[in-house]
DNA sequence: CATTTACGTTGCAGGTACCAACTAAGCTGC
DNA sequence: GCAGCTTAGTTGGTACCTGCAACGTAAATG
Protein backbone atom coordinates (compact mmCIF):
# COMPACT_ATOMS: atom_id res chain seq x y z
CA UNK A 1 0.00 0.00 0.00
CA UNK A 2 2.74 2.32 0.44
CA UNK A 3 4.97 2.07 -3.14
CA UNK A 4 8.59 2.60 -2.37
CA UNK A 5 9.60 5.60 -4.77
CA UNK A 6 12.50 3.43 -5.92
CA UNK A 7 12.78 6.23 -8.64
CA UNK A 8 15.12 8.33 -6.46
CA UNK A 9 17.88 7.51 -4.42
CA UNK A 10 16.86 5.55 -1.39
CA UNK A 11 19.16 6.85 1.06
CA UNK A 12 18.12 10.77 0.15
CA UNK A 13 14.78 10.30 1.23
CA UNK A 14 13.75 12.62 3.94
CA UNK A 15 12.66 10.19 6.15
CA UNK A 16 9.27 9.03 4.95
CA UNK A 17 10.01 6.23 2.75
CA UNK A 18 12.91 3.90 4.16
CA UNK A 19 10.41 4.32 7.80
CA UNK A 20 8.00 1.22 6.67
CA UNK A 21 11.71 -0.93 5.81
CA UNK A 22 13.03 -0.08 9.11
CA UNK A 23 9.76 -0.72 11.22
CA UNK A 24 10.05 -4.02 9.61
CA UNK A 25 13.63 -4.37 10.29
CA UNK A 26 13.38 -2.86 13.93
CA UNK A 27 10.41 -5.43 14.89
CA UNK A 28 12.38 -8.24 13.22
CA UNK A 29 15.42 -7.54 14.84
CA UNK A 30 13.68 -6.19 18.69
CA UNK A 31 11.55 -9.75 18.28
CA UNK A 32 14.62 -11.44 18.42
CA UNK A 33 16.69 -9.36 20.95
CA UNK A 34 13.58 -10.00 23.25
CA UNK A 35 13.17 -13.81 22.79
CA UNK A 36 16.95 -14.61 23.26
CA UNK A 37 16.64 -12.08 26.48
CA UNK A 38 13.44 -13.57 27.49
CA UNK A 39 14.87 -17.17 27.70
CA UNK A 40 17.94 -16.50 28.83
CA UNK A 41 17.01 -14.61 32.05
CA UNK A 42 14.31 -17.36 32.52
CA UNK A 43 16.74 -19.73 32.78
CA UNK A 44 19.30 -17.56 34.61
CA UNK A 45 16.90 -16.52 37.46
CA UNK A 46 15.51 -20.41 37.81
CA UNK A 47 18.55 -21.10 39.19
CA UNK A 48 18.11 -18.42 41.92
CA UNK A 49 14.50 -20.61 42.79
CA UNK A 50 12.88 -17.56 41.59
CA UNK A 51 10.21 -17.77 38.31
CA UNK A 52 10.58 -14.34 36.23
CA UNK A 53 7.64 -13.24 37.21
CA UNK A 54 8.71 -13.15 40.96
CA UNK A 55 11.54 -11.63 40.07
CA UNK A 56 10.40 -8.60 38.26
CA UNK A 57 7.88 -8.13 41.24
CA UNK A 58 11.19 -8.35 43.75
CA UNK A 59 13.17 -5.99 41.42
CA UNK A 60 10.34 -3.53 41.04
CA UNK A 61 9.56 -3.39 45.14
CA UNK A 62 13.64 -3.22 45.33
CA UNK A 63 13.22 -0.06 43.08
CA UNK A 64 9.83 1.09 44.08
CA UNK A 65 9.82 1.17 47.35
CA UNK A 66 7.38 -0.48 49.29
CA UNK A 67 4.13 -0.49 47.32
CA UNK A 68 0.39 -1.72 48.15
CA UNK A 69 -0.61 -4.66 46.17
CA UNK A 70 -2.63 -2.87 43.94
CA UNK A 71 0.49 -0.20 42.86
CA UNK A 72 2.67 -2.99 42.15
CA UNK A 73 0.19 -4.81 39.88
CA UNK A 74 0.17 -1.60 37.96
CA UNK A 75 3.71 -1.21 37.88
CA UNK A 76 3.50 -4.80 36.63
CA UNK A 77 0.88 -4.47 34.10
CA UNK A 78 -0.89 -7.60 35.84
CA UNK A 79 -4.36 -8.58 37.60
CA UNK A 80 -4.32 -7.47 41.42
CA UNK A 81 -4.96 -11.53 41.50
CA UNK A 82 -2.44 -12.41 39.86
CA UNK A 83 0.22 -9.76 42.07
CA UNK A 84 -1.08 -11.36 45.10
CA UNK A 85 -0.17 -14.98 44.31
CA UNK A 86 3.10 -13.54 43.00
CA UNK A 87 3.20 -12.16 46.34
CA UNK A 88 2.33 -15.06 48.27
CA UNK A 89 5.17 -16.87 47.22
CA UNK A 90 7.88 -14.20 47.71
CA UNK A 91 6.28 -14.14 51.32
CA UNK A 92 6.70 -18.12 51.06
CA UNK A 93 10.69 -17.90 50.35
CA UNK A 94 11.09 -14.67 52.54
CA UNK A 95 12.01 -12.98 49.69
CA UNK A 96 9.44 -10.28 50.70
CA UNK A 97 6.87 -9.18 53.68
CA UNK A 98 3.65 -8.07 53.56
CA UNK A 99 3.24 -5.04 56.97
CA UNK A 100 0.16 -2.96 57.10
CA UNK A 101 -0.34 0.34 55.84
CA UNK A 102 -0.54 2.33 59.31
CA UNK A 103 -3.23 5.09 57.29
CA UNK A 104 -5.42 2.01 55.10
CA UNK A 105 -6.43 -1.19 57.21
CA UNK A 106 -7.24 -2.83 54.77
CA UNK A 107 -4.51 -2.04 52.40
CA UNK A 108 -0.85 -3.63 53.35
CA UNK A 109 2.59 -2.89 52.13
CA UNK A 110 4.81 -5.09 50.69
CA UNK A 111 8.09 -4.65 50.75
CA UNK A 112 11.70 -6.75 50.25
CA UNK A 113 13.01 -8.65 53.29
CA UNK A 114 16.60 -8.10 54.12
CA UNK A 115 17.31 -11.49 52.50
CA UNK A 116 14.70 -10.71 49.29
CA UNK A 117 16.78 -7.74 48.89
CA UNK A 118 20.19 -9.16 48.45
CA UNK A 119 18.85 -11.87 46.36
CA UNK A 120 17.81 -9.59 44.05
CA UNK A 121 21.36 -7.71 43.93
CA UNK A 122 23.04 -11.16 43.61
CA UNK A 123 20.69 -11.74 40.54
CA UNK A 124 21.43 -8.30 39.13
CA UNK A 125 24.65 -8.41 39.20
CA UNK A 126 24.51 -11.66 37.49
CA UNK A 127 22.55 -10.55 34.83
CA UNK A 128 24.37 -7.10 34.64
CA UNK A 129 27.77 -9.21 34.17
CA UNK A 130 25.91 -10.50 31.05
CA UNK A 131 25.22 -7.48 29.48
CA UNK A 132 28.69 -6.03 30.71
CA UNK A 133 30.17 -9.34 28.36
CA UNK A 134 28.26 -8.04 25.42
CA UNK A 135 29.05 -5.06 25.54
CA UNK A 136 33.05 -5.67 25.62
CA UNK A 137 32.44 -5.81 21.85
CA UNK A 138 31.20 -2.34 22.17
CA UNK A 139 33.19 0.84 21.83
CA UNK A 140 31.96 3.70 24.16
CA UNK A 141 30.48 5.37 21.57
CA UNK A 142 28.07 2.72 21.02
CA UNK A 143 27.79 1.54 24.17
CA UNK A 144 26.40 4.75 24.86
CA UNK A 145 24.51 5.18 21.52
CA UNK A 146 22.81 2.00 22.27
CA UNK A 147 21.35 3.18 25.69
CA UNK A 148 20.05 6.11 24.26
CA UNK A 149 18.34 4.60 21.58
CA UNK A 150 16.78 1.27 24.09
CA UNK A 151 15.55 3.97 26.41
CA UNK A 152 14.05 6.24 23.52
CA UNK A 153 12.74 3.25 22.03
CA UNK A 154 11.20 2.41 25.13
CA UNK A 155 9.53 5.71 26.24
CA UNK A 156 8.05 5.56 22.89
CA UNK A 157 6.93 2.21 23.37
CA UNK A 158 5.07 3.30 26.62
CA UNK A 159 3.96 6.45 25.28
CA UNK A 160 2.07 4.44 22.94
CA UNK A 161 1.32 1.57 24.81
CA UNK A 162 -1.36 3.97 26.70
CA UNK A 163 -2.43 3.78 30.08
CA UNK A 164 0.03 2.38 32.16
CA UNK A 165 -1.70 3.15 35.33
CA UNK A 166 1.78 3.32 37.73
CA UNK A 167 3.82 4.55 34.75
CA UNK A 168 7.27 3.39 35.67
CA UNK A 169 9.60 5.93 35.18
CA UNK A 170 12.51 4.28 37.21
CA UNK A 171 14.59 4.78 33.45
CA UNK A 172 17.24 7.33 34.49
CA UNK A 173 19.57 6.99 37.34
CA UNK A 174 22.98 7.41 37.17
CA UNK A 175 24.45 9.29 34.59
CA UNK B 1 27.92 -0.12 46.76
CA UNK B 2 30.73 -1.24 43.98
CA UNK B 3 33.92 0.22 44.86
CA UNK B 4 34.77 3.03 42.03
CA UNK B 5 38.32 3.06 41.74
CA UNK B 6 38.04 6.75 42.24
CA UNK B 7 41.53 6.98 43.39
CA UNK B 8 42.23 7.44 39.27
CA UNK B 9 40.99 9.60 37.40
CA UNK B 10 37.88 8.21 35.95
CA UNK B 11 37.79 10.61 32.46
CA UNK B 12 40.91 8.67 30.86
CA UNK B 13 40.41 4.95 31.96
CA UNK B 14 40.28 3.05 28.79
CA UNK B 15 36.88 1.66 28.71
CA UNK B 16 37.62 -0.66 31.83
CA UNK B 17 35.48 1.42 34.53
CA UNK B 18 32.60 2.46 32.35
CA UNK B 19 31.85 -0.41 31.23
CA UNK B 20 30.09 -1.41 34.42
CA UNK B 21 28.44 1.32 34.66
CA UNK B 22 27.27 0.80 31.14
CA UNK B 23 26.65 -2.43 31.61
CA UNK B 24 24.01 -1.64 34.30
CA UNK B 25 22.95 0.95 32.30
CA UNK B 26 21.72 -1.56 29.51
CA UNK B 27 20.57 -3.83 32.07
CA UNK B 28 17.98 -1.64 33.05
CA UNK B 29 17.02 -0.02 29.90
CA UNK B 30 16.33 -3.34 28.03
CA UNK B 31 14.57 -4.46 31.29
CA UNK B 32 12.46 -1.50 30.56
CA UNK B 33 12.23 -1.95 26.46
CA UNK B 34 11.45 -5.66 26.99
CA UNK B 35 8.66 -5.25 28.94
CA UNK B 36 7.04 -2.99 27.59
CA UNK B 37 7.46 -4.85 24.16
CA UNK B 38 5.99 -7.99 25.97
CA UNK B 39 3.01 -6.21 27.51
CA UNK B 40 2.06 -4.95 24.45
CA UNK B 41 2.75 -7.72 21.97
CA UNK B 42 0.45 -9.90 24.67
CA UNK B 43 -2.13 -7.32 24.43
CA UNK B 44 -1.98 -6.90 20.79
CA UNK B 45 -1.83 -10.31 19.56
CA UNK B 46 -4.78 -11.87 21.83
CA UNK B 47 -6.92 -9.56 19.78
CA UNK B 48 -6.70 -11.89 17.08
CA UNK B 49 -7.45 -15.18 19.05
CA UNK B 50 -3.72 -16.21 19.71
CA UNK B 51 -0.76 -16.30 22.39
CA UNK B 52 1.84 -15.31 22.30
CA UNK B 53 3.74 -18.48 22.03
CA UNK B 54 1.46 -19.83 19.04
CA UNK B 55 1.98 -16.33 17.23
CA UNK B 56 5.45 -16.54 17.82
CA UNK B 57 5.50 -20.29 16.55
CA UNK B 58 3.21 -19.17 13.38
CA UNK B 59 5.84 -16.62 12.73
CA UNK B 60 8.58 -18.91 13.13
CA UNK B 61 7.06 -21.58 10.47
CA UNK B 62 6.38 -18.36 7.98
CA UNK B 63 9.90 -16.98 8.35
CA UNK B 64 11.60 -20.80 8.29
CA UNK B 65 9.43 -22.21 6.40
CA UNK B 66 7.97 -26.16 7.25
CA UNK B 67 10.13 -27.41 10.09
CA UNK B 68 9.50 -30.47 12.35
CA UNK B 69 8.92 -30.53 15.57
CA UNK B 70 12.46 -30.48 17.36
CA UNK B 71 13.34 -27.78 14.82
CA UNK B 72 10.26 -25.62 15.80
CA UNK B 73 11.12 -26.30 19.43
CA UNK B 74 14.76 -25.42 18.85
CA UNK B 75 14.11 -22.30 17.38
CA UNK B 76 11.90 -21.09 19.85
CA UNK B 77 13.94 -22.68 23.00
CA UNK B 78 11.18 -24.90 23.74
CA UNK B 79 10.93 -28.05 24.90
CA UNK B 80 9.39 -30.49 22.30
CA UNK B 81 6.36 -31.67 24.06
CA UNK B 82 5.80 -27.56 25.16
CA UNK B 83 6.09 -26.93 20.97
CA UNK B 84 3.95 -29.89 20.50
CA UNK B 85 1.06 -28.75 22.60
CA UNK B 86 1.21 -25.18 20.92
CA UNK B 87 0.90 -26.86 17.32
CA UNK B 88 -1.84 -28.63 18.76
CA UNK B 89 -3.38 -25.07 19.53
CA UNK B 90 -2.53 -23.58 15.94
CA UNK B 91 -4.12 -26.64 13.96
CA UNK B 92 -7.43 -27.15 16.50
CA UNK B 93 -7.44 -23.07 15.26
CA UNK B 94 -6.63 -24.16 11.32
CA UNK B 95 -3.59 -21.49 11.14
CA UNK B 96 -1.04 -24.83 10.59
CA UNK B 97 -0.88 -28.50 9.78
CA UNK B 98 0.82 -31.37 10.17
CA UNK B 99 1.99 -33.49 6.81
CA UNK B 100 3.95 -36.73 6.74
CA UNK B 101 7.53 -36.26 6.53
CA UNK B 102 8.11 -38.18 3.10
CA UNK B 103 11.50 -39.57 4.26
CA UNK B 104 10.69 -40.58 7.59
CA UNK B 105 7.45 -41.98 8.78
CA UNK B 106 7.91 -40.71 12.41
CA UNK B 107 8.33 -37.24 11.64
CA UNK B 108 5.42 -34.53 10.72
CA UNK B 109 6.60 -30.98 9.08
CA UNK B 110 4.36 -28.26 10.40
CA UNK B 111 3.44 -25.62 7.98
CA UNK B 112 1.11 -22.73 8.17
CA UNK B 113 -2.26 -22.89 6.52
CA UNK B 114 -2.78 -19.99 3.69
CA UNK B 115 -5.34 -18.89 6.83
CA UNK B 116 -2.71 -19.04 9.11
CA UNK B 117 -0.42 -17.02 6.79
CA UNK B 118 -2.37 -14.60 6.17
CA UNK B 119 -3.61 -14.05 9.97
CA UNK B 120 0.60 -14.01 10.67
CA UNK B 121 0.65 -11.30 8.42
CA UNK B 122 -1.91 -9.19 9.81
CA UNK B 123 -0.41 -9.45 13.29
CA UNK B 124 2.81 -8.75 11.75
CA UNK B 125 1.45 -5.47 9.58
CA UNK B 126 -0.34 -4.39 12.93
CA UNK B 127 2.73 -4.46 15.27
CA UNK B 128 5.33 -2.59 12.18
CA UNK B 129 3.04 -0.02 12.66
CA UNK B 130 3.74 0.44 16.16
CA UNK B 131 7.57 0.33 15.29
CA UNK B 132 6.72 2.60 12.79
CA UNK B 133 5.59 4.86 15.02
CA UNK B 134 7.93 4.51 17.83
CA UNK B 135 10.91 5.08 14.80
CA UNK B 136 8.89 8.53 13.88
CA UNK B 137 10.49 10.53 16.17
CA UNK B 138 13.57 9.38 15.25
CA UNK B 139 16.15 10.94 12.82
CA UNK B 140 17.20 8.15 9.91
CA UNK B 141 20.66 7.96 11.02
CA UNK B 142 19.44 7.02 14.53
CA UNK B 143 17.22 4.42 13.41
CA UNK B 144 20.09 2.84 11.54
CA UNK B 145 22.17 2.80 14.14
CA UNK B 146 19.43 1.71 16.37
CA UNK B 147 18.97 -1.53 14.55
CA UNK B 148 22.61 -2.24 14.38
CA UNK B 149 22.98 -2.17 18.12
CA UNK B 150 20.07 -3.75 18.70
CA UNK B 151 21.34 -6.95 16.25
CA UNK B 152 24.37 -7.03 17.54
CA UNK B 153 23.03 -6.93 21.14
CA UNK B 154 21.13 -10.25 19.88
CA UNK B 155 24.02 -11.43 18.70
CA UNK B 156 25.83 -11.22 21.25
CA UNK B 157 23.23 -12.60 23.44
CA UNK B 158 22.56 -15.32 21.68
CA UNK B 159 26.17 -16.28 21.48
CA UNK B 160 26.22 -16.56 25.18
CA UNK B 161 23.21 -18.05 25.95
CA UNK B 162 23.02 -21.00 23.84
CA UNK B 163 20.03 -23.41 22.93
CA UNK B 164 17.21 -23.50 24.99
CA UNK B 165 15.81 -26.82 27.18
CA UNK B 166 14.57 -28.65 24.08
CA UNK B 167 17.32 -28.41 22.13
CA UNK B 168 19.77 -31.53 21.84
CA UNK B 169 21.35 -31.37 18.39
CA UNK B 170 23.31 -27.94 16.16
CA UNK B 171 25.54 -27.39 19.33
CA UNK B 172 28.47 -29.56 18.83
CA UNK B 173 31.28 -27.84 20.74
CA UNK B 174 34.01 -29.96 20.27
CA UNK B 175 35.99 -29.82 23.61
C1' DC C 1 16.48 -59.75 13.88
C1' DA C 2 17.59 -57.40 18.40
C1' DT C 3 19.17 -53.32 20.29
C1' DT C 4 19.68 -48.63 20.27
C1' DT C 5 18.50 -44.19 18.92
C1' DA C 6 15.38 -40.56 17.33
C1' DC C 7 10.51 -38.27 16.67
C1' DG C 8 6.56 -37.03 18.56
C1' DT C 9 2.68 -37.52 22.07
C1' DT C 10 0.79 -37.84 26.59
C1' DG C 11 0.71 -37.72 31.90
C1' DC C 12 2.02 -35.04 35.47
C1' DA C 13 3.25 -30.95 38.14
C1' DG C 14 3.84 -26.11 38.68
C1' DG C 15 3.77 -21.26 37.15
C1' DT C 16 1.10 -17.52 34.96
C1' DA C 17 -2.86 -15.10 33.80
C1' DC C 18 -7.66 -13.35 33.81
C1' DC C 19 -12.35 -12.73 35.53
C1' DA C 20 -15.63 -13.08 39.00
C1' DA C 21 -17.02 -13.61 43.56
C1' DC C 22 -15.84 -12.95 48.10
C1' DT C 23 -14.21 -10.73 52.79
C1' DA C 24 -12.71 -6.86 55.26
C1' DA C 25 -12.22 -2.07 55.82
C1' DG C 26 -13.12 2.67 54.60
C1' DC C 27 -16.40 6.15 53.21
C1' DT C 28 -20.88 8.22 52.45
C1' DG C 29 -25.78 9.52 53.68
C1' DC C 30 -29.24 9.55 56.80
C1' DG D 1 -24.45 4.88 64.47
C1' DC D 2 -25.78 1.89 60.74
C1' DA D 3 -27.31 0.96 55.85
C1' DG D 4 -25.03 1.13 51.51
C1' DC D 5 -21.50 1.92 48.31
C1' DT D 6 -16.62 1.87 47.24
C1' DT D 7 -11.97 0.13 47.64
C1' DA D 8 -8.04 -3.34 48.93
C1' DG D 9 -6.86 -7.88 48.73
C1' DT D 10 -7.83 -12.78 48.67
C1' DT D 11 -9.71 -16.94 46.77
C1' DG D 12 -12.13 -20.03 43.27
C1' DG D 13 -12.39 -21.32 38.72
C1' DT D 14 -10.54 -21.81 34.26
C1' DA D 15 -7.27 -21.82 30.67
C1' DC D 16 -2.63 -21.59 28.86
C1' DC D 17 2.46 -22.25 29.04
C1' DT D 18 6.26 -24.97 30.45
C1' DG D 19 9.47 -28.86 31.47
C1' DC D 20 10.42 -33.57 32.79
C1' DA D 21 9.50 -38.34 32.38
C1' DA D 22 7.44 -42.12 30.27
C1' DC D 23 5.53 -43.86 26.59
C1' DG D 24 4.62 -45.86 21.27
C1' DT D 25 6.37 -45.89 16.92
C1' DA D 26 9.78 -45.76 13.40
C1' DA D 27 14.46 -45.52 11.77
C1' DA D 28 19.27 -46.85 12.28
C1' DT D 29 22.74 -49.99 13.78
C1' DG D 30 24.88 -54.21 15.07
Amino acid sequence: MRPQSDSNNPRDLPSGENLDRDARALYDALNQLIRVHQFRDRDRICGYDLSVAQCYALETLVHQGPLRLQGLASEMYLDKSTASRVVDALVRKGHVDRVADPVDRRAALIRPTVQGEALYQTIRADLIAEERAMLEGLTPDMRQAALTLIRQLTQAAHRRCGPGPGTLSSVEDET
